[in-house]
RNA sequence: GGAGAGGUGGCCGAGUGGUUGAAGGCGCUGCUCUCGAAAAGCAGUAUGCGGGCAACCGUAUCGUGGGUUCAAAUCCCACCCUCUCCGCCA
C-alpha cells in the first residue's frame, strides 16, 4: 500500500508507474474518494463533537425530554453519517491497496520479455542428459502418477536419495543463512486472511493462487514471506534491533490455477513444495544495500551446488504488486538447454510495512515504515531439478555438489 | 471438544453508566538538591486520523465486531485470544 499522502503530491507519477507495471487504476477517483472521505470525516466529527458535548452537560443531572429527544436526533444523524463514511472508506480502500508500489526510473520497461540479464556464471553443459522427470521416474525416485491418484494432477511424492538430498540442501542453506546473521524461523503454515493480503498475496492474479481453509478464516500459505512478514505486523521496533533478519523454512502451497501447460512438466510447477526463504527488515536508508546482499547470498548458494545461473533485472510489467525491484536468479537447464526461474529477490520497500503496520522509531523518536525484502534461499522442486539436470555424470547417475557431502553422511552420488 | 477465570496505557494494576484518555505504582525524560552519584521532591511521559505554518484544536481507541442508552472501559450479544481443570493426542 502506498502513503496517500504521496500518492496526492505525486498523482502524474502513481499513474505512470502503475501504468509501466500493468495495472490499470483510476487514481482520479481515489483522490476524489479522498476528499470525500474527509469532508465526512469532518462532518461526522463535529456532530459526535456535538453528542459528547451535551453528554457532559448532562453528566449527574436528569435530562430534559427535549435533551433526550435533541440527543436521538444526534445518534441518528451520526449513525447515518458515519455509515456513508464507511462505504466511502472501503472504496477509497479498495482502490488504494490495489495499486501497485513505485518503482525505480532505471527499472526495464515491457514485460517478462524485456527481463534484462546482468550477469553470467558457470558453464552452461550442451550435451544430452536426461530431464530430471524422465530420470527420477526411471529409478523410482519421482512419483506423479501416485501424487496424482491420492491428491490430484501436479502432486508428486519424492523418495529415496532425494529426501536425504532435500534434508541437506536446507541444512546448507540454514548454515550459509546463519553465516551471514540470519535467525532461522519455523511459521505458521496456515494464516489469516489479514496476513495474507497485508503481504499483497490477496491481489488480482494471486488471489487464485492462495488455497483456503472451508469454513475458517485460514489459508495455507505461498512462502515463507507471508507469516514472516505478519510476525512483526502492528509492531514498533526499535532502530537499534535493526535489520532483523530470518531465514525460514516452510512448505510453499499453491493453487497455480491457470498455469497448465506452461512449463507444467514435472517439478517446475507444483502445488506444494519446501522452500527455504530468506528476509530482512530493515530502515529505509538500508534496503538497496541489503537487497544486494540477498542477491549474492543467493549467487553464493548456487555457486557452492554448481549450479550455472543468470542473474536477471525483473522489468517493470513482470514485478508484481509488491515489488519495487526485483532480480532473479535462473538456472541453466540442460535438458531444455535455456535458463529458467530458480531463485527470487525482492525490495518491496515499505509496500507491505504499511499496509501490516510495521515501524521502528528512528534516532529522533520519530515512528516511521520498515522497509522489507525477501528472497529465495532454497526452493527444493525447482533446485532438485537444476541439480539433476547439471550434475549428471555419463553412468546415468547424479554427482552431488562436495558442499553438501558433510549433511549426507558423505554419500555423493544418487 | 467440555467447565471455569480473565483480556484496561511501555509494564503492573484500580475502575460496574455521566468532567475517565482513564486513579495508584513501576519504568522512562527533564528540573531541584549534590563536587558527582544515590535517595528525595517537583514536572512531564500512548497511538491513529482530520484540520492548522505553528502553538494547538477536534475525533477515535480500555481484545475485536455489533447492540442498548441522551451518555458505555462500565450493561447485552457474537467472535478472538490467554490462563486453570477435564477429555483427546504427535
Amino acid at each position: 500500500m502506498l502513503d496517500i499522502q504521496f500518492i496526492r503530491d505525486n498523482a502524474e507519477l502513481v499513474k505512470q508507474k502503475s501504468k509501466q507495471k500493468g495495472y490499470e487504476v483510476d487514481i482520479d477517483q481515489l483522490l476524489q474518494l479522498d476528499i470525500e472521505r474527509r469532508t465526512r470525516l469532518t462532518q461526522v466529527e463535529e456532530l459526535r463533537k456535538r453528542r459528547n458535548d451535551q453528554a457532559a452537560e448532562l453528566k449527574n443531572k436528569k435530562p430534559s425530554e427535549e435533551q433526550i429527544a435533541g440527543g436521538k436526533q444526534l445518534k441518528e444523524e451520526i449513525s447515518q453519517r458515519e455509515t456513508e463514511l464507511q462505504q466511502i472508506e472501503a472504496k477509497y480502500l479498495e482502490i488504494l491497496q490495489s495499486i501497485p508500489n513505485v518503482i525505480p526510473d532505471d527499472t526495464p520497461e515491457g514485460g517478462e520479455e524485456n527481463n534484462c540479464e546482468e550477469k553470467k556464471w558457470g558453464e552452461p553443459r550442451q550435451d544430452e542428459v536426461k530431464d530430471h522427470l524422465t530420470w527420477g521416474e526411471e529409478r523410482g525416485l519421482i512419483d506423479f502418477e501416485r501424487g496424482a491418484k491420492v491428491a490430484g494432477a501436479k502432486f508428486y511424492y519424492l523418495k529415496g536419495g532425494l529426501v536425504p538430498l532435500e534434508l541437506a540442501v536446507f541444512q546448507f542453506g540454514l548454515q550459509l543463512a546463519a553465516k551471514h546473521g540470519f535467525t532461522p524461523m519455523t511459521v505458521p503454515h496456515l494464516v489469516s486472511s489479514r496476513t495474507v493480503s497485508g503481504t499483497g498475496f490477496m491481489a488480482k492474479g494471486d488471489e487464485q493462487q492462495i488455497y483456503k481453509i472451508e469454513g475458517e478464516d485460514l489459508n495455507l500459505i505461498a512462502t515463507a514471506e507471508i507469516p514472516i512478514t505478519g510476525y512483526h505486523a502492528d509492531e514498533i521496533v526499535k532502530a537499534a534491533e535493526l535489520p532483523i533478519l530470518y531465514a525460514g523454512l516452510s512448505p510453499a502451497y499453491r493453487r497455480e490455477a491457470g498455469a497448465y501447460g506452461k512449463h507444467s512438466k514435472g517439478l517446475y510447477r507444483v502445488h506444494q513444495f519446501n522452500k527455504l526463504e530468506l528476509y530482512v527488515f530493515c530502515k529505509p536508508e538500508d534496503s538497496e544495500s541489503w537487497h544486494q546482499k540477498l542477491v549474492q547470498m543467493e549467487e553464493e548458494l548456487c555457486q557452492a551446488l554448481e549450479i550455472p545461473y543468470r542473474l536477471v533485472r525483473i522489468a517493470a510489467g513482470d514485478l508484481g504488486l509488491s515489488a519495487y525491484k526485483k532480480f532473479d536468479v535462473e538456472y541453466w537447464s540442460p535438458a531444455e538447454k535455456t535458463y529458467r526461474e530458480l531463485m527470487s529477490c525482492s525490495n518491496v520497500t515499505d509496500y507491505q510495512a504499511r499496509r501490516l503496520n510495521i515501524r521502528y522509531k528512528d534516532e529522533t523518536g520519530k515512528t516511521q515504515f520498515v522497509h522489507t525484502l525477501n528472497g529465495t534461499a532454497a526452493a527444493f522442486s525447482r533446485l532438485c531439478i537444476a541439480l539433476i539436470e547439471n550434475h549428471q555424470k555419463p553412468d546415468g547417475k547424479v554427482q552431488i555438489p562436495a558442499a553438501l557431502h558433510t549433511f549426507m553422511s558423505g554419500q555423493t552420488e544418487i
